[in-house]
DNA sequence: TTATTATAGGTCAAAGAAAGTCAAAGTCAA
DNA sequence: TTGACTTTGACTTTCTTTGACCTATAATAA
């Protein structure tokens, strides 16, 4: 398992006692046994806007990072993935995004194994830049279907 | 006995353990004293959605390759459909076939629907050529992956 | 109050760790 | 002896880990 994963998984965890969760980058890094900037890269990919997480931090002294999780209704959840995916996305950020629309019962396991096969690289087997933008556009019509019903 | 039929002979003996089996290209490649391209090479020639298997892989630091075989008991109407659509399928035949597949029952109206997004032609903006390729890839996998839990 | 120091977190690029691509060269049976 | 299949390797792409250096805030000393 990656060191990234693990740290992911950590933080989401902690979303169980709280949807507003603190945390400190140096403890966390320490308690992981890896650099502080870890911690970042670890944010930066799995809690970005575009996934539904809202990061503010402060500096110095009692400093800290809070992560906040957008949190409404499934159809309010999606539409705001769907408004904010932009008009391309990685298959990295597909998998991120279907383990919490998994986590929190968004999508049953077979839909989001439907999403994650139309969307993956090696079916989409094209270019980079569009390859990203036909991901993101079989990704959005695909959730607009799941949302109906 | 070819190197190639030698892996193939490997990878396929890992599913009588588990239907999903992961490996490590390098490591594999290492093994039998091969190029780890070789690995791609069997995999692209020996676990194609026609023999039932489906392959998704990772790059960078942890990453590596897993693929799936389909079990096939339940589903040889939907394998003979996936053998028989080759490389390349337009939007119209892609509707007979869900049409085909409602009737009969082996697909959920929900499923349908969302075969039918993913392979649209509104979706997938792409050249004629192409855009035939990847909807059959697209189409492919995701019959792969129907049906499944 | 102001200057200094300690305590956070942020950025970015390089190095590392996988897998993918593609075409040239080799093999072998019809 | 040609055409299909296989082997090989140089080059590319993607993702993660690491560390040196930077910036912001709080606490404290002057």
């Amino acid at each position: 398992m990656r060191m990234s994963d693990l740290i992911e998984e950590f933080i989401k965890d902690l979303f169980d006692e709280n949807e507003l969760v603190e945390i400190q980058r140096n403890d966390l890094a320490e308690q992981f046994h890896c650099v502080p900037s870890q911690i970042n890269y670890v944010i930066s990919t799995r809690f970005k806007p575009s996934q539904g997480y809202y990061v503010e931090s402060r500096r110095g002294g009692g400093g800290s990072i809070k992560i906040k999780k957008i949190n409404t209704t499934k159809s309010d959840y999606i539409m705001h993935i769907i408004n904010n995916i932009g008009n391309s996305i990685t298959s990295n950020e597909v998998d991120i995004l279907l383990s919490d629309f998994l986590s929190y019962d968004f999508v049953t396991k077979k839909e989001a194994k439907l999403l994650k096969v139309a969307t993956s690289d090696n079916v989409l087997r094209l270019g980079k830049d569009i390859k990203d933008e036909i991901r993101a556009r079989i990704l959005k019509n695909m959730l607009l279907n799941i949302e109906e019903d």
